[in-house]
Parts: C-alpha cells; sequence; structure tokens
DNA sequence: TATTGTTATACTCTATAACTATA
DNA sequence: TATAGTTATAGAGTATAACAATA
C-alpha cells in the first residue's frame, strides 16, 4: 500500500486501505459461508433479502432492484435468472407496464434466507462486531451512510450504461 | 437489505451494509480508474504499490506477498504472472531459500504506479473523502485499523486454503 | 514430511453491444 | 425516441487439486 502518493494525507490513505482491506476480508467470510450453507453468491443472497425481507410485497421491478445491488444491467438478468432456474424467484411481466419485469421471492427463496441468515450474522458477528463497541458500531455506520448516499447520487465518470435514478 | 434477521440489531446491520455498500461502490469506481488509466487490475495495483512504494528494496517472496492479499496461491501466481508478462515485475529464485521465489518491481512497473496514481487518489477523494471531515476521515481510520488486525489474525473457518502467519 | 510455488482445469461473474418489445 | 430487459459473446478472476522441487 502507498505510504506517500500525490495528494492523500497519511490519515486519509490509512482509512482509505482499512476500508478496503476489512471490506474486502469480510465480503470473503461472507461469501465462503453464503456458498456453504446455502449455495449462494453475495450478490444472490441480497436480491433475494430485498425480496424477502425489505418488500412488503416479496416483489420488485428489475430496474428498481438494479439500485444498488448490481452494477450491470445484465449481471442482473444473470443472476436473477440463475435464481429462477433454481425456484427461488419467479419473473413475470408486469402489470401495469408490459416492457418491465417484477420479480417475486418465491416461498423456497424465503426459506433459503432463513437457511442462510444465522450463520451469516455470526459470521459478521466474529468478524466485524466483535471488535466494536455499541458506540464504535453507531459511529461507523453514521459516518459511511452518508459516504453511500454521495456515492450513490454521484456516479463515477464514464458512466456509459445507464443506471437507476 | 434484511431489517430483522436473527440476532444483529439494527444498528449493527445498517453498520454492516453501509461498510458493504461504500466499499463496494468504490471498489468499482477504482477499478475503472485503474484500467482505463493504466490497464491494471485492483489486485495488481495493490501488489505494485506494494512493491514500489512500501517495500525499501523493491522485492518481495511470493509468500510475503500473499500475505494481507485476500485470495489464493494460484490466484497470486497468476497476477504476478500477468505483470511479469507485461514486464512491469520480474521473478527469480530467491537467494536463501530456493523454493521461494522473489517478485521485483521493475522501472516500468514503478512508473506505471507513478502514471496511475493522481487519477486513483482524484476518484478516492471525490467519491469517499469529499463527504468526511478530517476528524471524520480520522475516526473510521481508528475504527477500522482494528477490525482488521482481528481479521488478518483470526481467519474464517474452513481454511482450507493455507495463508500465511 | 512440510513448505513454496506452479499448472491444469473448471467455473463464476461481469461487461459490451446488438437486439426485441413496449411507452 | 426513450426505456426495460434479454442474449450472445468474450474476457477476467478465482479456487481446487495434483504436482515438482527444496528444506
Amino acid at each position: 500500500m502507498p505510504q506517500t502518493p500525490a495528494t492523500l494525507d497519511a490519515v486519509q490513505l490509512g482509512s482509505y486501505f482499512a476500508l478496503m482491506d476489512v471490506a474486502g476480508l469480510l465480503r470473503h467470510a461472507v461469501e465462503q459461508q453464503l456458498r456453504d450453507d446455502g449455495d449462494l453468491s453475495y450478490v444472490q443472497f441480497q436480491l433475494l433479502a430485498r425480496l424477502a425481507l425489505d418488500s412488503p410485497t416479496g416483489s420488485e421491478r428489475m430496474t428498481d432492484l438494479a439500485d444498488g445491488v448490481v452494477y450491470s444491467r445484465s449481471g442482473l438478468t444473470y443472476q436473477v435468472g440463475l435464481l429462477e432456474k433454481v425456484g427461488l424467484v419467479d419473473r413475470a411481466p408486469s402489470v401495469d407496464d408490459e416492457r418491465s419485469v417484477t420479480v417475486t421471492v418465491t416461498e423456497a427463496g424465503r426459506e433459503r434466507v432463513a437457511t442462510v441468515i444465522p450463520g451469516h450474522v455470526e459470521v459478521v458477528r466474529q468478524q466485524l462486531f466483535a471488535v466494536l463497541s455499541q458506540q464504535e458500531t453507531r459511529a461507523l455506520g453514521e459516518l459511511l451512510a452518508p459516504v453511500r448516499e454521495h456515492m450513490r447520487s454521484a456516479p463515477p465518470r464514464s458512466a456509459t450504461t445507464r443506471r437507476r435514478r
């Protein structure tokens, strides 16, 4: 890792690399758990969890699902296709807009999420929250939530691929 | 993203997802910059930067390079092989231990790092530090550094692949 | 025997561009 | 014309297991 590059000071650099390293290690651990316990990738888990836990109806349009989860549209089609193939979601044309596709978690999908969550939570606790106090946990979230908002509203340059919002 | 799974409270969940989302978005932005400006993946940049900026000699053994880099040994061989093929590093048997391989940045490798760093720094500044004050930046680093230490010393279960330390 | 590293192989994921269909 | 989504294709990255060589 660089020590004195162009124009980030040492504190910024340290924070940047700590963030990337921690997230990388955590994702690695979490992907292994999801694969072992539920044969899911992290992205598939995100999609399923969003449908099963965040959506009142268990349904979302493809375009809305793409928000924040996946980077390219074809990638979303691919992942949803995999989930459909194994019966964890259904796909159907939207009622109001024939161009849209509505994705819905199946019962099996909800069960899969339920199967996977305890181990998932356990990994996150061991890897991340074992080291942080309640206050620190809160502080971390409060630091990062605005950053996420900023990143989502200000996509990087050369946004050749269309993205929602 | 889940709202009330098994046994993480809402604050923990929020911090967890904020961390993963921010790091994912940041990595995405940064990978694009590295690819555009220097035809490097993030991992390749990490390896080059470590050799060029962290190592006094510009050299490291494969095994030491693997330290802190997440993935498998064969993955490291693959990435170093790519870097060698385009002349950014050299590989040679270590002098003290014939089993080991010593990787060294070439002059071209140093130049590539120098080429890429300004744009890299700019992306990180825009995406991450535009939103954080000095104090917040410091706080973020101080929160995450111990987490990283913990994760590195306590690898996840089923460490089937050997890893250093 | 244990460690260092490579190779062969297979697989997953992602992105680009071209395409269809509806608004 | 613009938007929603799919498909074809191609490439990058990763992991596993078997392997050779040295300690």
